[in-house]
RNA sequence: GGACAAUUAGCUCAGCUGGUUUAGAGCGUUGCCUUCACACGGCAAAGGUCACUGGUUCGAAUCCAGUAUUGUCCA
């Protein structure tokens, strides 16, 4: 074996292993456990969040896997949309100078699938190599022909039951790219601008109304100008007309106490429904005509008078300078305002109206609700439930139609010129076929699963809706469109519900929320029993990592320097109840010239990985030795069983019975450190060090030789319970130390033996730790080389601590490094000691010529001081009746029982004080 | 503007339902050690009035309110 771990070496190897020997796929035994992956956007590739989300997945699905669950875990990617085709559409840009219109759609959708194939070859690679234990034979696109059957399954479903429906809605519109976007694809910035004061000129010429916009060109679709109720100054208007600028249009001076505040600007409001939130709630409340002034790729339309053609910012200024000239134009302030920019193509959004697919929420929204409000959905850290709650709550109409050519194309045929009589004749006895007639864009016709011809009607044109669906109309099918819904597959019946659904939190509304609905409007059951969010990964300042930061980590890098094993050590342990955990980025340059971007953190990883390395390069050889490498499992025999062996014993179950616990309650954090903790101090330090004499004997003795069973059993469950975080070692490990044993991957996860675990073994040895420790202060206080014997003299306080420390003798021999050790009840402090209260009673190290007695009076001044302060404070304490009175029994007696400590070091350091200064 | 969170050692974070916590860990720092598993190591040590102000309580890092700063999500 290596004097240093490399991980390398094994990783592709066990990789190809657990393939061969199909370790990933579901035994077919025992209850379910099952995970669907959260689609990666083949965007781009995974970073450091990925990386914590699937690390997370995959200690979820080994464990389970390993307690003899049925367990199944899904991988997948998803299409994502408008972030994928505006990428592909900025390369087209820049490396070609072609928007997609010269491409056209179906070269262009062409191009998309290029661009998935080869993000979604490397984010599998990045999965795999973090040793992603996903059924491989069962990944799936949500493009890909079985979610895109899902997908039209549950829109026709939706559809029929009037569940859809198309109406005309005030959108975000992205005029670059030609689509409405959601709210969530939205980010504001503040922007300097202008507020212009216009006259509107009453109609019967009576005068002029001031008001003041900080978009003129929407003037031209003004269709009311409104007033507060209440407002003395325009009192008089309501219910008169005013003329629109340029237009000529009439229209009325209206009332509205939601939309104008009296007390901001001029106290009056231009109404323009059709491109303005609040203006178009006012629309629909007094039923003003909603007019449109603009073409789908941002410019005035013939609505806009002689403005036609212009684009938005050059209709203002157009607007603007003819309001000047005709002498409309009152007055120009500056102006700061929030302006909403597209998330991917950084235009300008323009409220738009027009015409959109909506899912109606009001009910579905409502038991998605019920799902979690009544416990069968559970959110784990259960603070995100509320989120989720409140979000549903507003029961808004969801837009799923979207202007791009990347995605699901929505199934509906318009058909303009038709009869009813002639779709019933051609599609009514079809049940996958189902129409109804809009008020305004004449028949729409849905198509479960076949694509309609544009000739199906002889005589009409059937128009495909050039549209396609929001990406998570998609995603929210995801947990069983994966499973082949909507065929009741042997996989849905065996796997659904899902178990856990491991997320972060940026998606409890878009994503969570949308698969409870989705699932229980089409199976009658809630998708999955707990939604597990953690946390989100930020860079060492507490930003967001991202591609235009340049502060993003690729796994790929950190496996490469640290191994999978670190990699994911070190996510599990930042797994906490927060929201945010930091990880300060660091640049560096490589050998072959590329900069990559690492962090020291994930150093705890790679150390870690080499100390059980190095602790099982050490027994290796005698464990071989003692023939635990062939044949039968060495048998301890428990009658040989000396002090340190029953304690790692206990040590050791105790923490099979945490671990398991930890994993069952979803705290990675703590099982990382409780396993750390366990490896390096407690087998590594304390108990290889105690045992290393017997260990190093050449021939294999009766106690060596039970040692050496000890020891096989001790790594054994170390590598069982460290599997689910560290899967490359622990099975490399096994191999070698337990050459011919089950894989680790596979075989049970490790019972805790509570007969084993023995409290008042574990109390010894904190006293044993607390004289070694003593021993080792004292020599690094006074230089003493660790090469040079020390003698130690223990003062028991009674019989039972004296048995006790006897028979650790050799151990604290061993790790303290003394020469000898005097153990007694009445024996006399040697002169020149440095003495240290233990529990128990009180350590002397004899240190003739060395001992500093100036400066061990300061230090024993200090102690005194330390703990009668500290007794003092116990006993005001207990002084008070209050206390006495209220607090438990268990806990003054607690308070008692660490008084008298204190009072005990106090009266053992001052007797140490006296016969030093005496 | 609303919601959710965070603020604990130089850094990154633990500290679960208030009392065995005189607040822990890892990294970093300082000193010693190249001792036959590991210098990606060993041993020791220094380092914190738990953001601030009030309140509840016999008792608060922990519960409540407010303030400040920061972050995220939703408007």
């Amino acid at each position: 074996m290596e004097p240093r771990f490399n991980s390398k070496d094994i990783e592709t190897r066990w990789l190809a292993d657990w393939n061969a020997k199909n370790s990933f796929a579901p035994s077919g035994k025992g209850q379910h456990f099952s995970i669907v992956i959260p689609p990666p956007n083949v965007t781009g590739a995974l970073h450091l969040g990925h990386a914590l989300n699937n690390t997370i997945q995959d200690i979820l699905v080994r464990y389970r896997r390993k307690t003899g669950r049925n367990t199944l875990w899904i991988p997948g990617t998803d299409h994502a949309g408008i972030a994928t085709q505006a990428v592909v559409e900025k390369r087209l840009l820049q490396d070609e100078k072609k928007t997609r219109h010269d491409l056209g759609r179906e070269a262009l959708v062409e191009r998309i699938w290029q661009w998935k194939d080869e993000y979604e070859k490397r984010i599998t690679t990045q999965l795999k190599g973090m040793g992603s234990s996903c059924d491989w034979s069962r990944q799936r696109f949500t493009l890909d022909p079985i979610c895109a059957r899902a997908v039209r399954h549950a829109f026709f479903n939706l559809f029929s039951k009037s569940l859809i429906f198309r109406g005309k809605r005030l959108v975000n519109w992205d005029s670059h790219l030609q689509t409405a976007v959601a709210d969530d694809e939205i980010y504001y910035e503040t922007k300097k601008g202008h507020f212009w004061t216009f006259q509107y000129r009453l109609a019967d010429g009576s005068g002029f109304i001031p008001v003041a916009t900080t978009r003129p060109e929407t003037v031209l679709g003004d269709t009311a100008l409104a007033v507060h109720p209440s407002d003395e100054r325009y009192k008089q208007y309501v219910g008169k007309t005013v003329l629109v600028p340029f237009i000529g249009r009439e229209i009325p001076v209206i009332a509205d106490a939601l939309l104008v505040d009296p007390e901001f600007g001029t106290g009056t409001v231009k109404v323009t429904p059709a491109h303005d939130p609040n203006d178009y709630a006012t629309g629909l409340r007094h039923k003003l005509p909603m007019i449109n002034i603009l073409t789908e790729d941002g410019r005035i339309n013939e609505n806009g008078g002689r403005f036609q053609g212009l684009t938005i910012a050059k209709a203002r200024e157009a607007v603007v300078a003819a309001m000047e000239a005709e002498g409309y134009l009152i007055e120009v302030k500056d102006h700061e305002h929030q302006v909403g920019h597209s998330d991917r193509s950084k235009t300008t959004i323009e409220p738009m109206l027009s015409d959109q697919w909506f899912v109606k929420m009001e009910t579905l929204a409502e038991n998605a609700m019920e799902a979690v409000r009544s416990g069968q959905v559970k959110f784990m850290p259960e603070r995100y439930a509320k989120s989720y709650l409140d979000w549903l709550g507003e029961k808004r109409d969801w837009c799923i139609s979207r202007q791009l050519w990347w995605g699901h194309q929505i199934p509906i045929w318009h058909c303009k010129t038709c009869s009813e009589a002639e779709l019933q004749a051609a599609f009514g006895a079809q049940k996958d076929v189902f129409f109804y007639r809009s008020e305004t864009e004449g028949w729409l016709v849905c198509s479960q699963e076949k694509d309609l011809a544009s000739d199906a009607l002889p005589g009409h044109l059937l128009e495909r809706d050039a549209g396609v669906l929001d990406t998570w109309f998609s995603s929210a099918l995801w947990p069983h469109s994966t499973m082949g819904w909507p065929d009741n597959t042997d996989t849905l019946k065996a796997f659904y519900p899902t178990s856990v659904l491991v997320t972060s939190r940026d998606i409890i509304t878009l994503w969570v929320a949308r698969m409870v609905i989705f699932s229980q409007e089409n199976l009658g059951v809630i998708p999955f029993n707990q939604v597990y969010i953690h946390p989100k990964i930020l860079d060492g300042t507490g930003r967001t990592m991202s591609k235009s930061l340049g502060n993003g980590v690729d796994p790929l890098d950190i496996i490469e320097k640290y191994g999978t094993d670190a990699l994911r050590f070190v996510m599990a342990s930042l797994c906490t109840d927060t929201q945010d955990a930091r990880l300060p980025v660091k640049p560096e340059k490589q050998e072959d010239g590329r900069t990559i971007n690492t962090s020291d953190k994930f150093e705890i990883g790679r150390n870690f990985s080499n100390k059980l390395w190095n602790a099982s390069r050490f027994l290796y050889p005698h464990l071989e030795q003692a023939g635990a490498l062939q044949g039968e499992p060495l048998k301890a025999n428990p009658a040989l069983f000396a002090l340190e062996d029953k304690w790692i014993l206990s040590r050791l179950n105790s923490t099979i019975a945490l671990a398991t616990k930890l994993l069952e309650q979803f705290r990675f954090a703590e099982l990382a450190q409780e396993l750390y903790r366990f490896v390096w101090d407690d087998v590594c330090s304390s108990y290889l060090e105690i045992k290393k004499g017997v260990i190093n004997r050449e021939t294999m003795d009766a106690e060596k030789k039970n040692a050496m069973a000890i020891l096989a059993q001790v790594l054994r469950g170390v590598l069982d319970l460290l599997h689910p975080v560290m899967p490359f070692i622990t099975e490399e490990l096994n191999t070698i130390l337990f050459p011919g044993s089950e894989m680790v991957i596979s075989r049970a996860w490790p019972a805790s033996d509570s007969s084993l675990v023995n409290a008042k073994i574990e109390k010894d040895f904190e006293r044993i730790f607390a004289v070694v420790e003593g021993v080792r202060s004292i020599r690094g206080r006074y230089g003493v080389s660790p090469a040079q014997k020390i003698k130690a003299v223990i003062k028991a306080d009674d019989q039972a601590t004296l048995d006790s420390v006897g028979e650790c003798r050799n151990i604290i021999i061993d790790l303290g490094g003394l020469e000898s050790m005097d153990v007694g009840l009445d024996l006399a402090k040697p002169k020149f000691s440095a003495s240290i209260v233990v529990p128990g009673g009180e350590l002397n190290i004899p240190l003739e010529g060395l001992l500093d007695p100036v400066a061990e009076v300061t230090r024993l001044k200090k102690e005194i001081e330390k703990s009668e302060a500290f007794a003092v404070a116990i006993e005001n304490k207990l002084a008070n009746p209050a206390f006495a009175d209220k607090a438990p029994a268990s806990v003054i007696d607690g308070e008692k029982q660490k008084l008298a400590t204190q009072r005990d070091i106090v009266a053992k350091n001052r007797k140490a004080l006296q016969e030093l200064e005496g």
